[in-house]
DNA sequence: GGTTAGCACTCACACGGAACGAGTGCTAAC
DNA sequence: GTTAGCACTCGTTCCGTGTGAGTGCTAACC
């Protein structure tokens, strides 16, 4: 609001938050001025911080005792002041040998996904596995379990599959079954999951013929786009958590854990977070008073163009943000390599 | 070995260690005195839990401040001083309703079960779901999923599935692939998952003639009897190990999260656990040095007879035996009730 | 002889003041 | 505008003391 501030402001601050960040300790202007080559004496540090205190980009906890950043800083920090910290090539090795060795099937990208982002971030990581809404719907299949029950197989183009028991309406035969499944298949193929379910499926009806067949063959589709469109969620490093020093207490590790038990919550907040790209929300950014102390990076992927998802890294606002960013960035482009290549 | 307690004894030890589970804080004689009745006074007390320390039975810190039982105390209250706690009507009830609204298909039963043993005892739960060796084999499936891959649908007698995308080899066609699945159903129904691998399979060599359409077909049935094979390893109550005051301390709760991490560490623990029924073992009776101040509380149960597979309560020496006891025992005879029901 | 009251003793723990140190804000000199 | 100096604040650590729960021993009691 009050303009730019000066370029000396900027290299305080930018040093403030580094420090932080890397000490978790409020900082200090003799520390400052010893930790960083400002040119200037811990009196004129003194001086810039008051003054950046006073715009809102510092926080006091109480007389004496360093500055702590406050969101605005933060804001400020990860919208231009920080140093990019891109991922070194080891460190994409490293990541490409434990996609490798650790994933045999699709379904495990996402948990194995999850878990590479917490060690390297050393924070909670939350993967939010695509809506197959957009999934395009390959092909239904039935097999027979027993007289009374079938398995139902469902299949995207991408390669997710899903299956699922059901019992056969009275009466029924398994022969009726694959009947149906010409049919089904037929009419679906190509389209998406999304859309089936709105679609009024009169095709199949007529083709189908029997009423009573048409009905259970419904129920069969909703039942298993039902179980294929379910969204997943996979957390990864809840024990990373506890390296953090803002950590240090139990009952605060109690109440973030139970709170990212709460699938259908922290789904809610991946979804208010779903944009395009990365996008970084901080502490009282956040509408969420459950994570008002928190920092959240969330990167929307795409798969095949259509299918999306979210990866995001949670962790305290004093967070690698630089680190964090570009990790998500490189998770983010290279997961559709990573399914695409499977199975090897 | 110096012959059987007496009476009083065996109830002072009874009341001592009682008290410790109920408040987790070393008992004196003046509270123990307060809280049972024992008709005698705190000194008498003072020279009963003396002796019993002498014999083995209860375990002193530091000169003053009471006693807290020992691994030998636990372990005679567990095989015969405590009074069983059988669960209530009401809890019976609250655990099929959540087995009614969490679980709609086969594989999800074993994740709330662990999720419902963690919930009742407060502690951290185990469950490994059942060695497949013994599953029978019911057919195999092949769907076609494009020119160059396939997908394989395995099914057993219990109505597990497991499904894997395969690569076709080069010049093989989808149709040498359903002829390869009529031969390997003809031949391998009913036979168990881990008999089958062992066999030669040479009939199906035969059958199937083509040489090359052989080795895939013996690579194809391996890898899928692995996938369906594989143990799996569900936790439940990492969040309710923070409630018991043991774990107040960070670093405490930091290694054992770690522990209960490491999945292979787990699953050999259980596997060394596998016996008939209940089992308890308590503090250093563990060979495992992880676990000597920890107690486990394991089951085996058997699914068709023949599937077997465990479950487990994990916790501090102080904990509630008889009820976790109970609560084992009841979820043992209930799964194949649970199962058996599904789906609805 | 078992049981109990009394008493001296031990220790963990909580409380309170002193010393310390990191940090601030202000003023005056450069 | 920058910096040195200084008084002041306040969290943290360190000790010494007091308190309370508990023990073990001895002597008296039933």
């Amino acid at each position: 609001m009050a303009g730019e501030l000066d370029p000396r402001k900027k290299q305080v601050l930018q040093a403030v938050i580094d420090d932080y960040i890397e000490s978790a300790e409020p900082v200090g202007s003799r520390t400052l001025a010893r930790h960083h080559d400002l040119g200037v004496s811990p009196a004129t540090i003194r001086n810039e911080m008051a003054d950046l205190e006073m715009l809102g980009y510092l926080e006091h906890l109480h007389t004496s005792s360093g500055r702590v950043p406050s969101s605005k800083g933060y804001r400020l920090y990860v919208n231009g002041l920080m140093q990019p910290k891109p991922l070194t090539d080891a460190e994409k090795a490293q990541i490409d040998k434990w996609y490798r060795e650790r994933v045999r099937r699709v379904e495990e990208v996402f948990q194995e996904t999850a878990r590479i982002i917490a060690k390297v971030t050393k924070n909670v990581s939350l993967v939010l596995a695509p809506q197959m809404t957009q999934a395009k719907f390959h092909c239904l299949q039935f097999l027979p379990l027993d007289d009374r029950r079938v398995i139902t197989v469902l299949m995207t183009d991408a390669g997710f599959i899903e299956n699922k028991i059901l019992k056969m309406p009275d009466g029924s035969t398994f022969e009726d079954f694959q009947r149906m499944a010409q049919v089904i298949n037929k009419n679906l193929a190509g389209h998406t999951l999304g859309t089936i379910k709105q679609n009024s499926l009169s095709e199949i009806k007529d083709e189908i013929g029997d009423d009573m067949l048409y009905e259970s063959a419904l129920e069969i589709i909703h039942r298993a786009l039902d179980s294929g469109k379910r969204e997943r969620l996979y957390l990864g490093g809840t024990t990373e958590l506890l390296e953090q020093p803002e950590f240090h207490d139990v009952e605060k590790v109690k109440e973030t854990l139970l709170m990212l038990e709460e699938e259908e919550l922290m789904k809610d907040i991946l979804h208010a977070h779903m944009g395009d790209g990365l996008e970084v929300t901080i502490g009282q950014e956040n509408p969420d008073k459950h994570l008002q102390d928190a920092s959240i990076i969330t990167a929307t992927y795409h798969l095949d163009g259509e299918l999306l998802g979210t990866i995001a890294v949670l962790g305290p606002t004093r967070m690698e943000y630089a680190k964090a960013m570009s990790l998500l960035e490189f998770m983010n482009t290279n997961l559709t390599n990573v399914i695409k290549r499977l199975p090897w």
